[in-house]
DNA sequence: CACGAATATATCGGCTCCCGATATATTCAG
DNA sequence: CTGAATATATCGGGAGCCGATATATTCGTG
């Protein structure tokens, strides 16, 4: 049966996020993570693994190869196809909120005495898929 | 000392966004997150009550009033200053990621023969902040 | 009148998942 | 030699979401 996708997580989508260029080890998505997200997302390692666990037995990542560099295993993970596809759904998810959000909040800065909640006329409801999906 | 605020949950964010326009109270918010969503966010009762207890200890939001509507109690919620600048930060937040995100599935979907791990040229890093904050 | 659905509140146990701490091993700089 | 950086991995605690459950009123249907 087809088990309904739950919603990823952050640590999920920047995970994903930074193996979308290129496969890299578990060592370097922690600095990458951290170096596109301008060390706003600063992800911890034992966070990672487990990331990593779960996202291999979603098959959105696979493991890519094995290298060895001065003495030290690199274990390269990439993106599937579905990963692909997972990532992008989300990041159209993630703006699409964002954007709902920001109409919201420039609703409410209105003049606040204009009756509130007695009209409550919606007129054109933004929604999340707002010229995105 | 200054705490520093850990990630907003989605559920969090779903709940702000739907009393940024105006108050609601706790069964108006589930109807008015899915209605926004356009049906993607169903949130649960059991998830509801506790993230309106951390959204109130954490100060983003505050109990609004209550009313007795044709017998049946509503408790409104309506967001602070720093709950409106919470939710304006995360949606920021999340429009960068996204768009950071679909810069990344771009660059990842150029031709892979380019010899792939050994340039690694970086040139213009897009970042989170890439002209949103 | 009885029943279910919708409205409206709230609690509790289970499960998932993030984080801090910890462990192991190699390379390189001081 | 020592410490920092690189690189892997595990474990326990705690936070947070969900399903189930409970209570109570109103309204529509049979």
């Amino acid at each position: 049966m087809f088990m309904a996708p739950r919603n990823m997580t952050q640590a999920a989508f920047f995970v994903l996020t930074a193996l979308a260029d290129q496969p890299r080890h578990g060592y370097g998505i922690l600095r990458e993570v951290e170096e596109l997200s301008e060390g706003a997302v600063q992800m911890r390692v034992g966070t990672l693994y487990g990331v990593l666990d779960r996202l291999t037995a979603d098959a959105l990542i696979v493991l890519d190869r094995e290298e060895v560099q001065q003495g030290r295993l690199r274990r390269y993970y990439r993106l599937t196809d579905e990963g692909t596809a997972a990532l992008t759904a989300e990041a159209e998810r993630l703006a699409a909120g964002a954007s709902a959000a920001k109409k919201r909040i420039a609703e409410g800065r209105r003049t606040p005495d204009g009756a509130p909640g007695t009209t409550g006329v919606p007129g054109t409801r933004p929604g999340l898929a707002g010229g995105l999906a």
